[in-house]
DNA sequence: CATCCAGTATATA
DNA sequence: TATATACTGGATG
């Protein structure tokens, strides 16, 4: 996924996008594995770069391919889940996500969730700061975390 | 204000 | 089995 931040990379399974990472340091060409790409993925391509081109310039994608989250535990697809369900440009707390699902107290475990968002940018663990209003952390490092929350125009302590 | 602690799900050693 | 996390709210000094 070519973006003006560099070069995303983008799994694809059966079921849909499974994986999205960031630019490691810009790899320039199309690394893949090897064999024809079904029609469908290049689909499902074309619609994961305009997405995350969208969210990357600061709007909200009109449309998102299937998202294939089956690798997770329970847990953690639930998790993934209520993060889908945070609106652009607005922010919750590991403790908010954690009564969401009814474990108030699970909000560190939380964290661990999402770190393990194999989706981030497309399922917005960005959105989810500490409950002291500061940034938490972040699998793609705090850099990005704040670039996300800067281009959708919210402000953290 | 600085620490500590329990509670929680996972990963790692 | 033990430790360390992308945490949090309450207790304690």
């Amino acid at each position: 996924v070519p973006t003006p931040q560099g070069v995303f990379r983008a799994t694809y399974s059966a079921a849909g996008l499974a994986a999205l990472e960031f630019p490691p340091k810009g790899f320039a060409a199309s690394p893949r594995a090897g064999g024809v790409i079904p029609l469908q993925v290049r689909q499902w391509h074309r619609i994961t770069c305009a997405a995350v081109t969208a969210v990357l310039a600061g709007r909200v994608p009109t449309r998102l391919p299937p998202l294939d989250l089956a690798g997770g535990t329970a847990f953690q697809q639930s998790i993934w889940r209520v993060l889908r369900r945070i609106p652009a440009g607005r922010t919750r707390s590991y403790g908010e996500i954690a009564k969401a699902i009814g474990k108030p107290n699970a909000s560190r475990a939380v964290g661990g969730a999402c770190g393990a968002n194999p989706i981030p940018i497309l399922v917005p663990c960005h959105r989810v700061l500490a409950a002291n209003g500061k940034l938490g952390g972040f699998s793609g490092g705090l850099d990005w975390k704040r670039t996300l929350l800067a281009r959708e125009g919210v402000r953290w302590s």
